[in-house]
DNA sequence: GAAACAAATGTAAGCGGTTGCATTTTTTCG
DNA sequence: CGAAAAAATGCAACCGCTTACATTTGTTTC
């Protein structure tokens, strides 16, 4: 009698078994093994289910079963739309096939990357998605030692041999370098993110500064800034560029949010883009479009990356190999905001 | 030897036992009664831990405690700023108390709502975290059943006597909507999002339409467009408005990422904001000040109301009572994108 | 310094499932 | 129709950790 309103509650595979007449191990076939079941004995097991409202306690089962459907992310921040949107997209697609994706932020702070990938493995994920290449070395060795298939993401470098699905972040900044310097731009400068711990940014980065210098168009040491992922603080960025420089024709941001601020003090200073000064973004955030006027940037398929991440990892836990390296490629939107050198 | 290689990699609490000599009910206490143990046999399981690299099973030791440490929250996509910003918050606050937060998605679907809390009552959330009001009875029972405290955000209803902590956005619209009539704007236009199984958008949109009503400017059906979050929805919306009623001389929008695609449409076809046609947002997400011009929209505080949510959610699963309802106030913040009715 | 009490630790029974193996039931087929 | 093979189900030992209760060790008191 009382004891049955803990039961009532939280009913268990047990009650379930009882109730349709049966062994907890029919109960426990009846969702792993279905085929393997009586017709009239699943029925029996699905209508107790229904009506002690079961729902099986996935701790238990983990635990038992030494396996989880629980995969792992650990993004530097959710506030991040590119991040929002690729891990959205992973986990719809990770949610298909039942699997649960338990994500982490670690605020681009390595020390807190290795909490959160501690966290993770102590919720027994079945694989881990990290971001980016730059972390400590413990972090690497506590996957290692656990031997959890993982994949990074977001970024894509040949001369690292990690399972790595994402970007070739040089060679896409040196694909815009290449376009700002196809429209006779000489005076240029960049807006960086922060590049400590964050190879998407240095990459980024160091592919256009590779390619302007190439061009015999060298970027000066104070042409370049670097600014956390915000609008302000870029604005205010670009006011210190325009100050130093006067006569810069165009600006190279690192990202789309940087570009954003960008654009934006540009027409404080009363500056017109394109005519006066270009600007060029990166990721191809679904703001660069509405902004004014249009972003000129690097289109990377964020969502696409995410469910191939999922995909693929997913893959790789199930079959137990490693996630085979993917680079996926980018492309460059020509919008409004990258126009002609003028004076040229 | 050879079942060393397992243990290797997944040390347990036995492990650590042996090594520290001393039983696993004591490794146990070690984590959750530090103080109980005398500072040398701490310090022998501390070294044992260390050097086994063990990490506690959390599947384990919910399963043997009966609680988790985990608080679910089901969102209707990351996608929008204002989730993502929530959640980055409020997971950011309950990590620091060692709690770890699982988000799913519902993709603004019901149905998918409900399975979705289905799984994270099956992985033993200790807390539930809901969007807003609209949701199926089913999904209500389940969490009624399971005894799961739990909270809804990102709305308050002063009719709704359900733990709540959000905003009134019925007020809110109305307090924008009285932004606007004192401006003396007459031909006014509505861009909703989505109402259909959405409170906030609901509720918004009604304020703002029962003030307009109030003030004698009643907004003409064929003047209220519904889109779904999305820029370019929103844009070619507005051309529609436009064209049904060329002579408006403002638009509501339900959200910030729906007026930025009014305010691009604006531009594209030659309406200047403000001075011929004012342009009125919802949230403020990052983007509304960069937009050109900057927008004037209701300040929603996303990212306290999610720290605001775990402290408060954290607190009744611990004492075992009810959140209690809270309105956090919003306030209007007068950028650029609002004017004075021209010709008036 | 022994009794009395407090603190630290150990013992062992679960928590709610899974699964190898044994057993029972059903089906197949000569 | 009965024996052998196949399919379905049951039994029971875990999975790694927590915790009530028992036991041991340490401290205090007079």
């Amino acid at each position: 009698m009382e004891e049955n309103k803990e039961n009532l509650a939280r009913p268990t595979a047990q009650d379930v078994a009882r109730l349709a007449e049966v062994s907890t191990a029919t109960v426990s076939r009846f969702f792993s093994q279905p085929g393997r079941i009586r017709k009239q004995t699943a029925e029996k097991i699905s209508k107790a289910i229904e009506v002690l409202g079961y729902v099986p306690d996935l701790n238990a089962r983990a635990l038992a079963s030494r396996r989880a459907d629980v995969i792992g992310a650990v993004v530097p921040t959710l506030e991040n739309a590119i991040f929002a949107e690729g891990i959205e997209s992973m986990q719809t697609w990770l949610n298909k096939r039942s699997i649960t994706l338990l994500v982490a932020s670690s605020n681009y702070n390595p020390d807190r990357e290795y909490q959160q990938v501690q966290r993770l493995i102590a919720h027994g994920v079945a694989g881990l998605l990290l971001i980016g290449t730059a972390r400590h070395d413990k972090t690497r060795q506590l996957i290692q030692a656990r031997k959890v298939p993982y994949c990074l993401s977001w970024c894509y470098r040949s001369s690292n041999d990690e399972p790595q699905i994402g970007f070739d972040n040089y060679s896409a900044g040196a694909a815009m370098a290449a376009e700002i310097l196809a429209r006779g731009h000489k005076r240029i400068a960049v807006l960086s993110g922060v590049r400590d711990w964050n190879d998407r940014a240095t990459d980024r980065v160091q592919g256009a500064l590779d390619a302007f210098a190439a061009a015999g168009v060298p970027v000066a040491n104070d042409a370049l800034i670097e600014v956390t992922y915000n609008h302000e603080l870029a604005a205010s960025a670009m006011e210190t560029l325009l100050q130093r420089h006067s006569d810069l024709t165009c600006i190279f941001c690192a990202n789309d949010v940087v570009a954003a601020g960008a654009l934006r003090q540009a027409h404080i200073m009363g500056r017109s883009v394109p005519e006066d000064i270009s600007i060029t973004g990166f990721d191809d955030i679904a703001m660069a479009q509405v902004l004014t006027p249009a972003l000129t940037t690097v289109r990377l398929r964020h969502k696409l990356m995410g469910e191939l991440a999922g995909e693929r990892l997913l893959e790789a836990v199930e079959l137990g190999h490693k996630v085979r390296p993917e680079n996926i490629p980018y492309s460059i939107v020509l919008r409004d905001s990258l126009g002609d050198c003028p004076n040229s």
